[in-house]
DNA sequence: GAGAAAATATAGTGGTCGCTACAGAATCGT
DNA sequence: ACGATTCTGTAGCGACCACTATATTTTCTC
């Protein structure tokens, strides 16, 4: 998970990924079928642990415009470098990746993302939870991209606040 | 430049290029000296030409305000899919690239791009132009990542119009 | 038209890719 | 303790990577 993360999922080898686990291939490919399911099970795991910022958010409780303001300033604290790992795992780990079934994986994993934040942004605006949370999905893909071009945490936080500052006057105004 | 940007700088091959330009590896090599090379210049032949949205939204002149709109608006046309291409070479062209030459280059392309909307934003807020450069920027990275992800022109144009208006306010508001 | 020079194509360099056949070692049931 | 089964390590599969040495063709010069 923390190669897939560091490099994309491409540049990172199963000799390597194997390695890292201390197996050799015959054992990786018993254990997880293919590389991509490797990547799957990674996928699988940054989700459900600290990295799935929005349930973070979202616990805490709150209203829409809370609950998203702490999801975009809470990717500003975790996006930036640290051990070679920045951004997001399912936003940028399968980018301009040749694997088509990575890029699939990725990509069923941020629909299901967005899916969960429309939903609960159509709690206080459902004529318009399609493009707040289009926003705040976009905001979060470029934050992840500054933050694998090097952004720091004070660059991204002050983009996160303008962002929060952003989505709540559109919450607020009349669609 | 077409297939660099369709499928990011390591997904293609030197063969794959070479047949593009109808051209054989030899000859390739004699023109551009390696697949780098070619990036480069696929680089600046697309800065050059009117995927420069910045450089073209201050062509028809007016304030910061209106060009940063301007700027946002192009990007939310030019970046959707079209012929298998999206978004933005400078910024995801060589994303997860485990060539260090092709992210260099990049990134310093990137760079000269973001102190390029600094320096112009910093005419009406010298203060705050560093913040302001890095949310349009920012902004850009997600727009280019959307369109890669099949976001449509409609998506991003709402997310552009919103973003301007962020600008806009944020442009106003007192430091 | 003959000879020199440039540009081209053929073929192949070593290396790495994801993945697997096979053999030896460890484990298990009895 | 022994035979069967599962597992793991070694080695290598074909394919592709960026790149290049050599040979051939083409293009000039005269």
């Amino acid at each position: 998970m923390r190669l897939f993360h560091a490099r994309g999922y491409d540049a990172v080898g199963v000799a390597e990924l194997g390695s890292e686990l201390g197996i050799k291939p015959p054992s990786f490919y018993a254990a997880f079928g293919s590389k991509a399911g490797l990547f799957e099970r990674a996928l699988q795991r940054y989700a459900a642990g600290e990295a799935n910022i929005f349930a973070r958010a979202r616990a805490e409780g709150g209203g829409v415009a809370e609950v998203v303001e702490r999801t975009l300033l809470l990717a500003a604290r975790l996006y930036p470098e640290r051990n070679g790992v920045a951004g997001c795992l399912v936003l940028d780990g399968a980018r301009n990746s040749a694997d088509p079934e990575a890029c699939a994986l990725a990509e069923e994993m941020r629909k299901a993302g967005v899916a969960a934040l429309r939903d609960f942004i159509a709690e206080e605006a459902p004529e318009r939870a399609g493009a707040l949370a289009d926003f705040v999905t976009i905001a979060m893909r470029g934050m992840s991209a500054a933050a694998r071009d090097g952004a720091d945490e004070a660059a991204l936080t002050s983009f996160a606040q303008m962002a929060s500052r952003a989505f709540r006057r559109e919450l607020a105004a009349e669609g």
